[in-house]
DNA sequence: ATCTATGTATAAGC
DNA sequence: GCTTATACATAGAT
């Protein structure tokens, strides 16, 4: 990134690395909070440090509701049953058009 | 960003929220693929577009497995220590959509 | 934690 | 999807 470019494995240094991870992780968090108001996208992020300490965002509601979301949608796989998602005053042109855009 | 900054909130051009999405999806899962190998982390992402479309990552196994993990992390220091406990029915769920899953 | 030179990500435009 | 000008993220130093 800035002075030097950095190869893609394990940081050795363990100053090096935990420095990294502390900035990276804010920006990766900061980059999930961005697209997801951009986008209107809902994001579920959790990290697992190398030490287990856990660190996580969930951009609307909780990470619970989140994950049972997630259950939902990836028990199908293929054909999510998207229309209970459907928010009441969306117009039907979005409805039509969703299954072409994402 | 380039060629004009971007004002941090929903991108009212549905043309030009769909191309946002599709870029910066992508590049916040490369952001968490580099976090991932260059500090050795653990990370779970998943991205739910405004129509319900499903996007994830899990830098290690599947993502089953990071929820397991987060469940036992979270119960204990983080954010919401009595969720599990207060949600039977979300315990069940996770169970049961387990076998479908593997 | 703060700074700053540099590498990356990406908004607009093809 | 590809290109290009800029904004942003961040490695290394302090």
């Amino acid at each position: 990134m800035a002075r030097g470019k950095v190869q893609m494995k394990r940081i050795e240094n363990s100053v090096h690395r935990q420095v990294t991870f502390c900035k990276r992780r804010s920006g990766l968090l900061k980059k999930a909070k961005e697209l997801s108001v951009l986008c209107d996208a809902e994001i579920g992020v959790f990290i697992f440090s190398a030490h287990g300490k856990l660190y996580e965002l969930a951009t609307k509601g909780t990470m619970q509701g989140l994950i049972e979301r997630y259950m939902k949608c990836s028990r199908g796989a293929q054909p999510e049953p998207a229309a209970i998602e459907t928010q009441p005053d969306m117009v039907i042109s979005l409805n039509y058009t969703a299954k072409y855009l994402d």
